[in-house]
DNA sequence: CTGAGACTGTCAACGGTTTGACAGTTGGCG
DNA sequence: CGCCAACTGTCAAACCGTTGACAGTCTCAG
């Protein structure tokens, strides 16, 4: 169990500045916490902090409005980590986190973590960057939506997704399960506006998509027609 | 001249987790970098790496598109810092920066200031709080830009600057010396959209507008209105 | 294998934004 | 003090994405 845990852990690009003996200190601390498609992980506002790391499954990253819409702000693969509030203790949930398929969270309590860079400031500087590139992908996004059509957008964004999905990829072929609907969701947009920018994008060769399932054969491919089309 | 430094280096929320002993270290290794306005200070893509303080004047961040259009994210005021590339030394800069009005800039050379850091592990923990905070925000424009209609977005991207402005400001009102076309860049509208949108919110009296400026008088006012609005 | 629910494709009407164009205003600089 | 450049207000037409509606397709659980 412990093993697993461990396993877990040393998968976690946000951990990986820490030397094994830390992280074989920690497990035993770590709770692990299944979950199944579309459970409800944490609410936005709650204060309870928690380092969380995807052991399986998908997970939805996002809020919902008073109408009720879930706006999606990413999705999460194994190994990646959330729960940005471990590092500003006390304040409340930025953003609510769903299952998007079964899976299972292994959670470091917030204080734990704490008190474990402080005994390993070693790991400081590699906790720094991994923040810092999440705040660039974060403010990336904005740049594209103010400055990119609508085609321009849903493309950046599966690329966005991509990389997410998988930060060291070769040059193969990403999936994912979404529907039209939760980019919809993603992009502020509609199911049926998604509907045309994908066909326009399926013509061209960029991805190919069928129920519930859209593929880019070729991320390098789309960005570079990304790129050429503006900047 | 080190004591002005010192100064303004104390005014920087990044750096009010070090003692001041270790600002007095770094004050001589920071340069003064006067500019004037509308000069352009860094250009996305540049290597080097340094933290920047703004010690007077505004300093607009964001990038440029191949069409040269400039897209804004942010503005930033006295007491403000950027250069994340500090934290990812070897990384490209990720966005520019540009003078807004005549000011200067204090900066700290990357490694000098990740070896103070090591010097005063002390100050990682409110180090990466900074950091964490300002994800939130750059996801909260994001946010708002997928659910909020666009008067919603031009009154949220306000207080956002509002709150840029003065983090610990009282209920008084602000001022921004902002043409339409500024906002225009920074929301990617058209300077056209944003006048139909402020003489809207003029209007119900939540903004006043003349020449350049743009002035919010109850910034809690605002964000009541549009709270209500939705959500 | 089969049915129900979830997802998808498509259409016309509507509405809000941009485009493009032009005259009016402001403020700073010489 | 006066000029020029930057900024502003406004309009109609074109455009693009949404709204709303419905029938068709797919998947998975039973």
């Amino acid at each position: 169990m412990v093993d697993h845990v461990l396993e877990v852990l040393k998968s976690c690009s946000l951990l990986s500045g820490l030397p094994e003996a830390a992280l074989r200190e920690v497990a035993p601390l770590a709770r692990v916490r299944p979950f199944r498609a579309n459970e409800v992980l944490y609410q936005r506002g709650e204060v309870q902090s928690a380092l969380s790391v995807v052991g399986a499954g998908n997970v939805r990253i996002g809020s919902t409005n008073a109408e009720g819409r879930e706006i999606m702000l990413t999705l999460f693969e194994p190994g990646a980590w959330f729960g940005d509030t471990v590092f500003s203790p006390g304040m409340p949930r930025v953003f609510g986190a769903t299952a998007h398929t079964d899976g299972e969270l292994v959670e470091v309590p917030g204080q734990d973590y704490r008190a474990l860079l402080a005994r390993y400031p070693e790991a400081y500087p590699r906790t720094l960057d991994m923040l810092s590139r999440r705040l660039w992908s974060a403010i990336s996004i904005i740049e594209d939506n103010a400055l990119r059509d609508m085609p321009g957008r849903v493309g950046r964004r599966l690329l966005f997704l991509a990389h997410m999905h998988d930060p060291q990829r070769g040059p193969g072929p990403v999936t994912f399960k979404l529907t039209r609907e939760h980019i919809a969701n993603m992009m502020g947009m509609t199911r049926q506006g998604v509907h045309g920018v994908l066909k326009a994008l399926e013509q061209r060769g960029l991805i190919r998509f069928s129920y519930g399932r859209i593929t880019v054969p070729d991320p390098d491919a789309l960005k570079a027609y990304l790129d050429d089309r503006s900047g």
